[in-house]
DNA sequence: CTTAACCGACAGACTGTCGGTCTAAAACGA
DNA sequence: TCGTTTTAGACCGACAGTCTGTCGGTTAAG
């Protein structure tokens, strides 16, 4: 008794499994038999659907970022809040840590070494996505006169850089090691933006402690 | 006729052929067997020495990034030198690209999306490895009063991740985006430093030079 | 009747294991 | 000192088990 669904459907049903599978066991250890019986498919749709077990990965991660990078939209484009508190809303929104939803399993699932190809997939994409958005909140922070920035694109960049990578391996360092590099990001942050000393000390403050 | 070993040499030999092979064809696409034809072993012999295709790779990018490290190190402990200039040089050392000796193939290799494994573990280890080297310059100058950093360890992480993670992909980039990069991490390196402005911009550009 | 979705057997490749073999050198007895 | 035995480390290659991707054929729905 054969079940035919619509393309768009099917694609979506084997993007569910292979969401969980990856996040509990990784994209290596994960076979696409796993995911052919998790789906309740045969081989042949698992491949009709999607070229290969790569391109799974990689419609997975179109989709989690696709998610992440409209949130990150949505903080920057709030015009009634001050550049300041824009930019830093922006920067924790892709701070993912501790929330549920869509894709958080996965992103947890991330940053175990086995899941290298998964990991630097989506902080290229997400960097990609992210950067320009804040670029040009930098840019409006620069004709507002709350920044300084020779290079925004590039500060932007190191900016995002460092939290995604650092913030990554949050379970394998200790709680005042954490702290001392949020506390360093924000005072560094403020540094290269050549923002007033304590003008996003205060409001990122807050927030961290809404956050966790 | 059987040739016999000590493991130390044979184990070089090993890593001699995967280092070429995973320059070739990046880590993935390398199989064992292909390993196993260029070195002239039996499959069992390889598996005595390695105890996975795995444990290689960590075996080959101990071997690279030991030499990185202790470049790295030496560029840091020439005590004539004023600290900017080390500083510079012992960041610049990390910069391998066109540069001819063992590694090199490998390294040019690393940045292929093929290669994520490899490319995270060397940048981990090397993180690791340099971070420690670079905090205790960024100190000195602190004592010297040439710098001025609230946060030298984390900054100097900063400082790392942004050349390590974007000079990278240096052959995807067109030469004026790398150029505009190469300015603004010198311009902001002196910025998070607290460094008078140009004393970083004119030895680094020197030293460019001569690289490029 | 046409076509998009689906099936499952199969080819091909790869990793890691295991029992057994070889060799160089140490240990030994004469 | 010289031949012999023993030992242990290095080595071999067949094989089990797993996995990915393919392909010719089948089925449901419009």
């Amino acid at each position: 008794m054969r079940i035919v669904k619509e393309a768009a459907e099917r694609k979506n049903e084997i993007l569910d499994a292979a969401a969980e599978l990856f996040a509990a066991k990784g994209y290596e250890e994960t076979s696409t038999g796993d995911i052919l019986d998790r789906v309740g498919i045969a081989r042949g749709t698992l491949y009709y659907h999607f070229k290969s077990k790569e391109d799974i990965l990689d419609a997975l991660i179109d989709r989690v970022n696709g998610i992440l990078i409209a949130r990150a939209k949505e903080a920057a484009a709030d015009r009634s809040l001050p550049v300041v508190e824009r930019l830093i809303r922006t920067i924790m929104s892709l701070n993912v840590t501790g929330e549920a939803g869509i894709g958080h399993e996965v992103l947890e699932q991330v940053h175990k070494p086995q899941n290298a190809l998964m990991h630097q997939k989506m902080q290229q994409t997400l960097l990609d996505g992210v950067v320009p958005v804040l670029t040009s909140l930098v840019e409006e922070g620069n004709a507002q006169g709350v920044f300084h920035v020779k290079y925004p694109r590039e500060t932007t960049e190191m900016l995002v850089l460092y939290p995604v990578t650092v913030f990554d391996e949050c379970f394998q360092q200790t709680p005042e090691q954490l702290a001392n590099r949020v506390q360093a990001f924000i005072h560094n942050t403020e540094i290269l933006l050549g923002a007033e000393e304590g003008s996003m000390a205060v409001p990122m403050a807050t927030l961290f402690e809404q956050g966790l």
